[in-house]
RNA sequence: GCCGGUGUGGCGAAAUGGCAGACGCACAGGACUUAAAAUCCUGGGACCGUAAAAAGUCGUGUGGGUUCGAGUCCCACCACCGGCACCA
């Protein structure tokens, strides 16, 4: 392969070119206020200069890429996909006339860094540094437009001095509900038995007065519960909760990072261990995060998934009086209508209620008697089954407990409830089918009506009285669809299923199929209240204000969502900005560091392992860890995500040290700086339909492209945070991200997952340096629409190098490029850029007027590829250029102006080529001359010099009167089937087509002796005969 | 199990309900060449035909339906991919 010859010189033309846009800072993006360097390309399109404020400022583009995490292995040939994509997109809006934000940075915090620094005792800044440089030197081969100005790394302090600075406004901020909105911690108001009468102490006070004040102990032990309090309200707390340890690792796991029972980096196992960590109170935001989901412009799918993340379910909370005791158990449920066919709770073995009954003594001490033995768990106590069974749940993995095959186990704790709505008595178990974590840890079993419940009854012998039935109309529906044959959805099947039992055992209580979709109530009634006959919706109604007016239950909504586990026992991530003292009771608290002390950087190490009693790293660096005034660093950091949660904010404004961001630069670049006045009309003849012109810059990010793994975390955990950001008045719009695009994988040559151990993994540095970053480029978006997944061919990436090979035949002179080969092997170590002069215009390129047929080439391949840069068919764009190259190059003649806008519709995709090939143009042959001469606009105010990059040309319009047809070929069909094609005239009347079809010699034969029943005539389309 | 996506030539793919397979890869034949590479030209869904054509029939995962007309719309099913998964 090597030896093949080079379609044309990109080894030279690319290095060029990328250090030209490098020298000229050709793709740097300006802030309202910041001066405009002279002469720069953005600046002449735009007739600007100088200092600009932001409504001079051409409409914004916010394009963005998901940064990646530089490893050691470096780029690979999926990272550049999306990048690819994104890069297209930013030089055609740029094009357009829109004022492009296309950044790029790394998400450096990692766990890989970490692991190489535990091994060699390396700084895991030095390895971060390497994979940088190296991710970015593959990036910036590939030729994309990004503001390299703007560069940012999570790793970096002045970066992550900002994170923490949102650490602190989480901590420092609780969520209102009243206002349904995050306040500063300040508008917290106590409870009656917490205010503080007669002192009106603010907290920072009363922190300080701890060595003063050691008399007054009721206002202690007064300020300690108020901040008890407070703390529980944060947004960012702190929590004993029981959760993931991988050993391995050394480290707990968010419930994202665990996939089936183990680590999802190393696939480690992970135990549930109660730890101190720190939380956000990300579920304060379930609501917002979903509401607002209609208001972005994601793929359905995408929100499917948050949505189904945050799973919210509508129901009621309900209370059970436990038998001979106090004590009551809550359950939430989301089929209160179903309350009268409990006949069992379950509690999960985490449940509080369980270890205070270890510990209490709620329990009976003998089982009651007539105790059936598969209640007991093969123990003779209650006491020692329920200890038993909790042992045994402890050690159970996550897999083991929620694998799918798996009979239900559970022992009875002895201990009776009541049923609310019937004062019967039913008895409670622990099973572990029941989570912890879930609604209230306990549930009211319904096995009629609930497949789990059904299973569990069935297996322990408890009863299963029904009190739900189909509705009738739903089965008479049901009946007739099957009477008309028509296929029947599963939930028709089932309430079909239930239907035919009711009618075959009439008389039976128990069911022998639980029945779990809505339907009529029966058997629920008593004294006060009956639900008989209602349907469900209605029965759940009813029964919850019931219950509601007896101050049983409530209705409730619950979601899935947990709050974030935030901390992480690591060395490479951001420090905590938190101290930990003890007030003169002894109880140890927290509180924050001043703002003005960040940012806090980590201490340098010699073992970045964890100490010996599995105190995190950061716990070896004494000095760094202890205070002079005796309090205690944290040692915790944070997870990887946090850096992730709002880089796209540092962009805008990425070398600020006042603030994450300025204002000006958040509402310019979010799309929020006076919306009003500046609705587009800067290019009053952009040339595009009217559902193509830009549209008034758009709130948020325009168009992030990223890989579907981050459809939930990350994507969830940044909305998270900018909606905090948002309801603290530090960003303009609710959302981040307006739109988002996932692209697809991009598997190996043999259709599998590309990685290592397949061998079948394709490095870009190989595709570059052999077919050139343009040819790679083209391939990556030639492969398929970006949202699929698809399979890499080397032999497809030949393909497109060699249309850029005919592309560059159609511009050159042959004689000139052979000359310029012979220079190139004699003075082969110059190799320089200068040898490209030698290769001259094609001869057939002249100043001429296009001929008809040709501008009709060129318009219909501006239309093309227009409209497919804006539905993102990267694919159809390009075979579109295609066509017009093999087009053009059988022109015996090539008109400059048609070449010259064909150029401006490949760069996006080819930048290198297009650009020296429109400086090979330009230095041929004036600049001015373009398609369209009645044209004062385009070639008059472009401001473009003979010089200057393409990279700010005017996007070409088409002109639907050159694409129209004076003959147009019309498909006629006899019934249905094609039997010939005819040629009229474009304007031809419904009725000439008919007569035409009629007439057709070929069509004749099948219309003979027959009668015509119907013609169906589509102008301009086709004509249909219908005949018998 | 639930949710979402995808099924079209040897391969990647294209087609506002209106000529299925644009564009490209691979392949075959030809031109150029001493030869090869590169380039250029030509061909191509399957079947049935034929010396070669023409004509004809079938054809977008499977089975139904709507329509003058379905890859496209509706119903059911199958396969593959992704996500969630005892969430009460």
């Amino acid at each position: 392969m090597s030896s093949s010859r080079r379609q044309y010189p990109f080894h030279l033309i690319e290095p060029k070119w990328q250090q030209f846009w490098d020298e000229q800072q050709t793709f740097r993006a300006f802030n309202p206020g910041e001066a405009l360097p002279d002469g720069h390309p953005f600046a002449r399109r735009h007739n600007l200069s100088g200092k600009v404020a932001a409504t001079q400022l051409p409409p914004k583009f916010y394009i963005l890429d998901m940064f990646p995490y530089p490893s050691g292995a470096g780029l690979h040939v999926g990272h550049p996909e999306g990048y690819t994509a994104t890069d297209i997109l930013a030089r055609y809006k740029r094009a357009q006339g829109l004022h492009v934000l296309h950044p790029m940075g790394w998400d450096a915090f990692g766990l890989p860094a970490e692991q190489y620094a535990v091994k060699t005792g390396q700084h895991p800044r030095n390895t971060t540094e390497a994979n940088i440089a190296t991710f970015k030197r593959q990036i910036q081969s590939l030729g994309f437009s990004y503001d390299w100005s703007r560069e940012l790394a999570t790793t970096d302090p002045d970066y992550f001095r900002w994170t923490q600075w949102i650490f602190l406004k989480l901590y420092n901020s609780w969520f209102n509900p009243e206002k349904n909105k995050a306040e500063p911690i300040e508008t917290l108001k106590y409870p009656a038995e917490l205010e503080n009468v007669g002192q009106a102490s603010s907290l920072s006070q009363t922190s300080k007065k701890n060595g003063d004040r050691q008399d007054a102990c009721p206002t202690n032990e007064l300020e300690s519960r108020r901040r008890a309090y407070r703390d529980s309200k944060r947004l960012a707390y702190v929590s004993e909760q029981p959760v993931w340890w991988c050993e391995q690792l050394g480290t707990v796991l968010a419930n994202e990072e665990v996939v089936d029972g183990k680590s999802e980096v190393g696939g480690f196992p992970v135990v549930r261990k109660p730890m101190r960590q720190w939380m956000l109170r990300i579920t304060a935001y379930a609501e917002k995060l979903l509401a607002d989901l209609d208001t972005i412009d994601w793929t359905d799918s995408l929100k499917e998934m948050q949505r189904n993340w945050i799973g919210r379910s509508e129901g009621a909370e309900v209370k059970f009086q436990i038998s001979n005791s106090e004590s009551q158990i809550t359950v939430f449920t989301t089929r209160p209508d179903t309350l009268f066919g409990a006949t069992y709770m379950v509690l999960s073995p985490e449940h509080k209620l369980v270890d205070e009954w270890l510990k209490d003594d709620g329990i009976p001490s003998e089982w009651p008697t007539g105790t059936p033995e598969e209640w007991k768990g093969g123990k003779d106590t209650p006491y020692d089954a329920i200890w038993a069974y909790g042992l045994c749940a402890a050690a159970k993995s996550d897999l083991d407990r929620t694998a799918l095959a798996k009979e239900k186990t559970g022992v009875w704790t002895g201990v009776y409830a009541i049923n609310p709505v019937n004062g019967e008595k039913i008895p409670i178990w622990i099973a572990d089918y029941v989570l912890a974590s879930y609604g209230t840890g306990a549930i009211m079993a319904v096995p009629a009506h609930d497949e789990r419940d059904f299973e569990f009854a069935k297996k322990f012998g408890l009863g299963i009285p029904r009190v739900v039935i189909p509705a009738e109309e739903e089965i008479y529906a049901i009946a007739e669809k099957s009477y008309r044959n028509q296929g029947l959805s599963q939930q028709e099947k089932q309430l079909w299923e239930a239907h035919v039992e009711l009618n075959n055992r009439q008389n039976a209580v128990d069911v022998i199929e639980p029945f779990c979709l809505p339907g009529i109530s029966c058997n629920s009634s008593n004294e006060e209240v009956s639900l008989n006959g209602l349907y469900s919706s209605d029965a759940k109604q009813k029964i919850t204000a019931w219950l509601e007016g007896k101050n049983l239950g409530k209705r409730t909504i619950n979601y899935k969502l947990r709050d974030w586990l935030f901390s992480r026992q690591r060395y490479w991530g951001e420090p905590f900005p938190i101290i930990w003292k003890r007030d003169a009771g002894g109880n140890l608290y927290h509180e924050a560091l001043p703002e003005s002390s960040l940012p806090l950087l980590p201490p340098t190490l010699e073992d970045y392992k964890p100490t010996s009693d599995g105190q995190p790293p950061l716990a070896r660096a004494k000095e760094w860890l202890n205070l002079p005034d005796g309090s205690v660093r944290e040692t915790n950091t944070m997870p990887q995500w946090a850096g992730s949660c709002w880089y796209y904010l540092r962009y805008l404004d990425a070398k600020n040290s006042n603030a994450f961001v300025s204002k000006e630069a958040e509402s310019y670049w979010m799309g929020t700086a006076g919306r009003e006045s500046r609705v587009e009309s800067r290019e009053p003849d952009s040339g595009l339909p009217s559902s193509l012109v830009p549209r008034p810059s758009t709130p948020g990010v325009d168009l992030y492209v990223g890989g579907t793994e981050h459809a939930v975390l990350h994507l969830l955990y940044a909305r998270f945070w900018h909606k905090v950001l948002f309801d603290l008045g530090h960003v303009s719009t609710p959302e981040p991200f307006f739109k988002l695009v996932n692209q697809g994988l991009i598997l190996g040559e043999d259709g599998q997952k590309m990685s290592k151990s397949r061998g079948n993994v394709v490095n870009p540095d190989d595709i570059l340096k052999e077919f050139g970053a343009d040819a790679f480029r083209l391939y990556e978006m030639f492969l398929g629409p970006l949202e699929m997944v698809k399979p890499w061919n080397t032999k497809g990436v030949e393909g497109v190098y060699r249309f850029l090979g005919r592309v560059w035949r159609l511009f050159v002179d042959e004689a000139s490029e052979t000359e310029f080969e012979q220079a190139q092997t004699t003075a082969k170590e110059q190799g320089s850029k200068q040898l490209l002069n030698l290769i001259k215009l094609n001869s057939a390129i002249k100043d001429v007027p296009a001929t008809p047929a040709q501008l009709k080439t060129l318009h219909a391949c501006i239309k093309k590829v227009t409209e497919d840069l804006e539905g993102l068919r990267f694919n159809t764009a390009i075979s579109a250029m295609m066509v017009f190259v093999n087009d053009a190059i059988t022109w015996e003649t090539k008109p400059v102006s048609v070449l010259r806008e064909f150029l401006v519709l490949l760069a996006p995709f080819a930048p290198h080529i297009a650009e020296e090939l429109w400086e090979k143009l330009s230095t041929g042959h004036s600049p001015q001359s373009t398609v369209h001469s009645p044209q004062p606009a385009r070639t008059g105010d472009s401001g473009l010099r003979t010089g200057d990059s393409l990279s700010y040309a005017r996007w070409p319009k088409f002109d639907p009167a050159l694409l129209v047809e004076s003959e147009i070929e019309i498909p006629v069909q006899v019934n249905g089937k094609l039997r010939v094609v005819i040629k009229v005239p474009a304007n031809a009347t419904q009725a000439d087509l008919e007569t035409a079809a009629k007439n057709s010699i070929e069509v004749k034969p099948f219309i003979d002796g027959k009668t015509i029943k119907k013609i169906i005539v589509v102008p301009k389309k086709l004509v249909n005969i219908v005949a018998v």
